[in-house]
This record gives C-alpha cells, structure tokens and sequence, in this order.
DNA sequence: TTGCGTGCAAAGGTTTTGCATGGCA
DNA sequence: TGCCATGCAAAACCTTTGCACGCAA
C-alpha cells in the first residue's frame, strides 16, 4: 500500500505536507483550498479533490462525512493500523468535534466484532452528545 | 416527543405512511419524490426535504449518511422510546440497521462522562460498520 | 517525447431558499 | 380569518468532468 504511482508535482507536496502538519486534525476541501489560494502557490479545486481522492484510496489520509451531510472531511493518517485511530465526538449543543484517544473505545471494536459479528468502521462513526464546555456552561 | 406541532396535511401523512410501511428500510429523497410522482398525488422535492428534516428532528426517523455521502437516506424509527435503552449498528454496505442490547457499550456512556467529560446521547449515535451477512457474504 | 497532472470552466447532483398560493384549524 | 404548509423555480452548494496546456520522467 501507499506505493505511490506516477508523477510527483509539486502540488502534491505541497497538499501531503499541509495535512501532515496537523495530524488528527481533520480538513475540508474547502478550507484546503482557501489555504493555498492565500499563498503564492495556490492550487485548483479539482487537483485538491483529485488528490485527496487519491491519497484516500492509497490509505495515506482517510474521509469522512458528518451526520450533517454537509460536505467531506479529510484527514491525515498518522499510524498505518487504521483501527487504532481515534475516536469523534461532536457536541449538539456548540457543534464542536473532540478528538479522542481512547483504548477503552479501541475495545468495543474487538467486542463488537466477537460478540456481535459487526466490524464496526470507527473512523465514520461520530458520538454525538454533549461536551464538558456546555454540559457545564 | 414526538408531538407535532402545526396543521396536519395529506402530504404529512402519506410521507410517514411510506416510510412506515417499509420499517429497517431506508430511503433517499430522491427515492420517496420518485415513488410519489409515479401516483396521482405527487409531493413537491422541497415538501419532502422539508418534512423529512422535521421528522428527523421529532426523533421519528432518523437520518444516515452512508460510506459513499452521495446522498442521505432516512429511516423509519420502530418503538422510538424503546431505542433509547439500546445501540444501533448500520451496515454501510446493506443498509440494514441493528438493534444492539449491550452491557459493554453501556459502560462506555459511563466512561466518556467520567473520563472525559462528554455525555454521550447514545440514542443519537449510530455505529458504522459491515454486518455479519456483508462480511462473510 | 510521452502521457500523467494541473487548472479553468462548465456540468452534475443534492439540498436549501424565496415567494406566492393553498389549505388546516 | 390567521398562519402554517406546499410547490415551483431558482439559488446555493459540494463535487466531478472535459479539455487544453504544463511538466515530470
């Protein structure tokens, strides 16, 4: 996996290097773009989704959809074992999205699978609730 | 909960009827304004939206987004009040949704407040995931 | 030189919104 | 009668695609 194929283009250095820069931190298209188109070098939207297509399917950085719909996230993969990534949680009240390393989440996987037959995809889910900030604001 | 507020309508009543009459099936937009243009009372795409958002928000269906984020797909919720006591587990590839009676996860809700703050509304979330038939098949 | 990668613009599809009309209470 | 709900069309939105040019190998 991750045996890059191709041309290598400065644009696509540039767009790996950015996403690394903020592991477990997630990006929308948008906002990739909007970053870029503030340098001096700013790259096309149809590359950025191009690329980020790309690196998805290589494994290099994994997508997600919000409950919302309303458009994809990105984000850079640290670690090659997919399942041990974190967890989300998005707050109803302030829509804030937590990051969340957690071995006791990391368990329900291997449960949900021996005991209920179900490969749970962690990366897609989000736990939906309320954070520490609201709960007590 | 669930009780609705504002004037009763036809198109209210043939919608929730649909979606009733099909319940662990879901249903896209597009899907329920074509079912409804082929009968003699068609329902408007922006009736639909707007009906589907409310019942979502009633806590009568619910709404997914599934691995693919073409489009959102709603869901008929069977015994609601009842779903509060379990989790749900949705197969991104079948669609089927799974009803889950599970000590373990409920130790979870516990952990996340204690550990870290968040109070996870469980009868919101839903586990991504392949279900057994979709593994093994 | 070869052909993939890029950028622009246009198309594609889904969902939302403005506004006048329809219909429930 | 007072308002909410509806429907149409247009807009908003995210994402994909066609095509010519640029650039890595």
């Amino acid at each position: 996996m991750a045996s890059r194929t191709g041309y290598r283009t400065r644009q696509q250095e540039e767009l790996l290097r950015y996403l690394k820069a903020a592991p477990g931190r997630h990006h929308t298209a948008a906002e990739i773009h909007a970053h870029f188109a503030a340098t001096e070098q700013p790259i096309g939207t149809a590359t950025i989704y191009r690329r980020l297509e790309r690196l998805t399917e290589e494994g290099i950085i994994r997508k997600y959809v919000l409950e919302t719909g309303e458009c994809a996230c990105y984000e850079y993969i640290e670690q090659a074992d997919q399942c041990t990534a974190h967890f989300h949680c998005k707050c109803e009240r302030c829509g804030r999205l937590i990051h969340l390393d957690c071995d006791e989440l990391r368990e329900i996987r291997t449960h949900l699978l021996e005991h209920h037959g179900f490969a749970w995809n962690a990366g897609k889910t989000v736990f939906y609730g309320l954070c520490d900030r609201c709960r007590n604001g």
